[in-house]
DNA sequence: ATGAAAGCGCTAACAC
DNA sequence: GTGTTAGCGCTTTCAT
């Protein structure tokens, strides 16, 4: 049969107060006791039952994580980030995929409260507000990571979709293009609308019109590229601005195979700096977001809300920077 | 304050043993309370605490997943089939990052049992005699997706890799190459093993030699292709078989880079099966291997352990294709 | 420094 | 069909 805490104690000739003490470390022991405590420990190789320890204390040092994809290249970064810093604070990490549907998010949310976690990540680019309210309600601590609620007033890590897309557009309008256009789609819609504004604004300052049919929105995946490409090709644009790698990828491929020249006839953009973009040819000119750090420091944060740390600032912005490589002239 | 099973029964003036009944769906109750301890369900929100069900009935509802690198692509896209099937099945997966580190296993596997979780998932190309030790004592059923132990005693799911690799090499023999060299290298250990196998044994029978420098074991990452390219280039091998497709990749650019035309001067052939392979131009010519479905068929098999369903085989072998794409001629 | 005892919120006999 | 009660294995006052 399992041992407990009680088969400790006796064989110990201890109380299992005692034994619980030298268990969790309190200094509160005799070093002598606690020798003998630690030796019947290894000799009957005791591992406490971290369910009944949570029921008494109320703490299980394990977090939820939801989130939309895990096969999804963009959001298993972000996880394993975020895995590596709940480990390095002894917590365990419950995974869900919600596909992004605000119905199994409520539901893994329920799930996850029903499981008593400390703590929860909310991993998504869009963050509904269905969902938000939840999260408002929630009894434990949530942070959100890679997207945020329409009035922000949830704890978040992100970086400046915005500012990147505007940065971007600002570079390429002023070495010559005209004529951009957007692919956006997937799990992406708050960065969606940060870089179709940001891009906005600079071609507004600029008196470059952009078409309304210049906007794509379909899935983040490679075949949707292709697809994107069909629509767009018409305005024969000289930029498109795209969220997700895998689709620029497709996008790209898609241009070659109508015999434009990449990146002379097209140039293309990507945000969400996956190991991808090094991984074709040519490479894809990207918005490098720190997607790794993106989780853990949302992970940092969530465990100083549940140890009742002092929080500076709960919106943390990161920096990114853009690195132009072949799919840009 | 949290309302309790208590609260429930107090206010449905019934007893707790009703409510717990209510809840657990069993049929030993009589309609009208049925409804009417529902509505005070519903009414006070009540959700029940999953722990101390846990400690009452010893069972938990979560499997454990350990896994090399949920970061991984390949990985993942285990980690996706096998979460399906545990969330039909109304389990959760706590999921922890081994680096395929038998260290690290060993610690994740006790914090798996001391969280009391009702069985256990074990992904990774390697297991250390160390580690399938470890789960050979384990008290609760674990399965192993992906790679096997070295007496292919422990329930597992995998394909036929070595089939895979001589019906690949039987082909490019076929068609007149002869000069073979392998890449393998990161978690793959068992895969490396079986595929180098397979070829051998279909070079032996056709009287063709393989340099002993023609084996390259690096990790399984994209840059590492363009190390073993470096290293293979003076064998000027015909053929590469190449176990990681992003190494694959790798090889493709760099032997490009080198002057080289796929599949022309060289054939490359991965065997991962991940979303990569359509990525590239040429497109990789690869093993088609179910990801999804080995993750999704380990856990099918777990949860029959979990239930003393009854087990036909314990090894499940899963069929494979083998897709001739844009790296072999 | 150590022990005794009261829960934590629930399930599972067992009784009625 | 429903209630009573004894745990599950631990933490946590409160004494001593």
């Amino acid at each position: 049969m399992t041992v407990t805490i009680y088969d400790v104690a006796r064989e110990a000739k201890v109380s299992m107060a005692t034994v619980s003490r030298v268990v969790n470390g309190n200094p509160n022991v005799k070093p002598a006791t606690r020798d003998r405590v630690n030796e019947v420990i290894e000799r009957l190789n005791y591992r406490p039952n971290a369910v009944a320890r949570g029921l008494a204390s109320k703490k299980t040092t394990t977090v939820g994580v939801i989130i939309p994809d895990i096969s999804n290249i963009y959001y298993s970064e972000l996880a394993r980030g975020l895995e590596d810093v709940a480990t390095m604070y002894k917590y365990q990490t419950i995974i869900s995929n919600s596909d992004n549907d605000p119905q199994k998010e409520r539901e893994i949310f329920n799930n996850l409260l029903s499981k008593q976690v400390d703590g929860i990540i909310f991993l998504g680019g869009t963050l509904s507000n269905e969902t938000a309210g939840l999260i408002k309600t929630s009894s434990v601590p949530v942070v959100v990571s890679g997207t945020e609620d329409n009035d922000s007033s949830l704890p978040a890590v992100n970086i400046d979709y915005r500012a990147a897309s505007r940065e971007v557009t600002e570079k390429l309008v002023k070495d010559g293009a005209r004529q951009f256009a957007f692919v956006g789609g997937g799990y992406s819609e708050k960065a969606r609308h940060e870089v179709m504004a940001g891009m906005k604004e600079v071609l507004t300052a600029n008196d470059i019109d952009i078409d309304d049919q210049a906007v794509y929105i379909g899935n983040e995946q490679y075949l949707d590229g292709a697809k994107a490409f069909e629509q767009l090709k018409a305005l024969k644009p000289e930029v498109i601005l795209c969220i997700s790698d895998e689709q620029a990828i497709g996008l790209v491929h898609a241009a070659q195979d109508s015999g434009l020249s990449i990146p002379e006839d097209l140039q293309i953009v990507s945000f969400n700096n996956t190991r991808l973009v090094q991984m074709v040819r040519p490479k894809l000119s990207s918005v490098m977001q720190p997607l790794y750090d993106i989780g853990a420091v949302g992970m940092r944060l969530l465990t100083k809300f549940m140890n009742d740390e002092e929080i500076d600032d709960n919106q943390v912005i990161l920096p990114y920077h853009i690195d132009y490589r072949g799919t840009t002239k």
